[in-house]
DNA sequence: GTGTTAATTTCGGCT
DNA sequence: AGCCGAAGTTAACAC
């Protein structure tokens, strides 16, 4: 990994046109020649970067750069692709390189799978006297998050979302359009599940007689805990 | 900016749980007090990081952490949630920091809005007698792209794409239902505007009875420098 | 490899 | 400040 500070201005070219004028920036040259060009603030999305599969190669710069004080072109070309990214440094105010190794990676725990699992653990926050059938209920267009019943013994299929969007209902739609064909489970409601729903989403769930659950992620890990320590 | 490589280990508490094993990474810390963590590879993201507005601290490490070869520890807060970052510093390999200054951004050019603007402003590239009504008209599930009346003077909503899409379709699909409910509008027909449009999307489009035309970016900047020329 | 979906998405625009 | 949609999204997973 090579760090460079840089006064330099960049222009990129590919999906679209863009251009960083002139100032002082991070150039971080990754192992695999990948590039990211960071300012001193923002998130952690870089200025402008080139993605591997890629090349960078140092240049001379072009006689009308020099004049206007460039002292050397970086040229990083994307491998399978046009894109291209040009950094014309002024002045270098570091530069270091540095042996890193391979990377273990990043372990994670608590995204959209364990919200499924916790609800199935704990449907019964859907109502009283509902009842679990099975998670990843397999239909011809893919698996249905959870299907379960309800306390007259009715199908209920919910689509399980951390933030809920139009998308998701359109999923849900499909699927309750398809199993309400089957007479074995026909008729089957649907319940749409997000720790967050968009208004625009409930707007079109509500069109389509779909209810609405917000779930509260922390909560049902305390009725988890809770449930555990019984045990 | 502060550049420290080092051997380390990093826990993420927040919107869920993350770890990252003992190895040699890259730690950004930003002006901003943001924090972070590269490897050397992948691509712009980082293993792990925490966003403004946030604030490390440097503390000593636990006794069983100094037993394990832990010799600093960073503490890295976010400011309005319960977010927390936790790097275990074992050896410190570099460390520098760097002005940088305010950078003044990036200037960007051909993105989807400016495709709307430009077909917008000469929506007769859809055909002759065609005339803007609004762009971004609202509707209750979100706003169209772009509602116009052809020769005729019968409505005709329009969705604009970079890349046409089957979503795109599908999103068009849902406001021309909506909008055909509405006895002011209807009927309403649809287009489907793209720079490209993937055959599957077409295809879609044409059972639906949406009509697709592709946009070409460059001629309509082209009319547009060639308008402007004009007074 | 290709396509689909989630993400600690981030980012910009508008209400 | 919140909501919504796009992004040079990136990343993980299924087929």
């Amino acid at each position: 990994m090579r760090l460079v500070i840089a006064r330099c201005s960049v222009d990129y070219q590919g999906r679209l046109l863009a251009h960083l004028p002139l100032a002082t920036r991070l150039l971080l040259v990754k192992a695999d020649g990948s590039v990211l060009i960071h300012s001193d603030g923002g998130s952690y999305k870089p200025l402008n970067w080139m993605s591997p599969p890629c090349a960078m190669t140092e240049v001379a710069p072009e006689s009308h750069e020099a004049a206007d004080g460039v002292a050397s072109v970086w040229v990083v070309q994307h491998a399978k692709s046009e894109d291209r990214l040009r950094v014309l440094l002024h002045e270098v105010l570091h530069d270091s390189d540095h042996e890193l190794g391979v990377d273990p990676g990043l372990v994670k725990d608590g995204v959209e799978a364990h919200l499924q699992r916790l609800l199935a653990e704990h449907i019964a926050t859907l109502g009283p006297g509902y009842t679990l059938v099975r998670r990843e209920y397999m239909t011809a267009i893919g698996p249905v998050d959870i299907l379960c019943k309800d306390a007259s013994g009715a199908s209920v299929a919910v689509e399980i979302k951390r933030r809920g969007d139009i998308d998701g209902v359109e999923q849900l739609t499909r699927y309750l359009e398809l199993m309400n064909r089957d007479p074995h489970l026909a008729p089957v409601a649907g319940v749409f599940a997000a720790q967050e729903i968009k208004p625009q989403a409930r707007t079109l769930a509500a069109d389509r007689g779909i209810r609405c659950v917000t779930l509260d992620y922390e909560a049902l890990k305390g009725i988890d805990d809770v449930g555990s320590r019984l045990f």
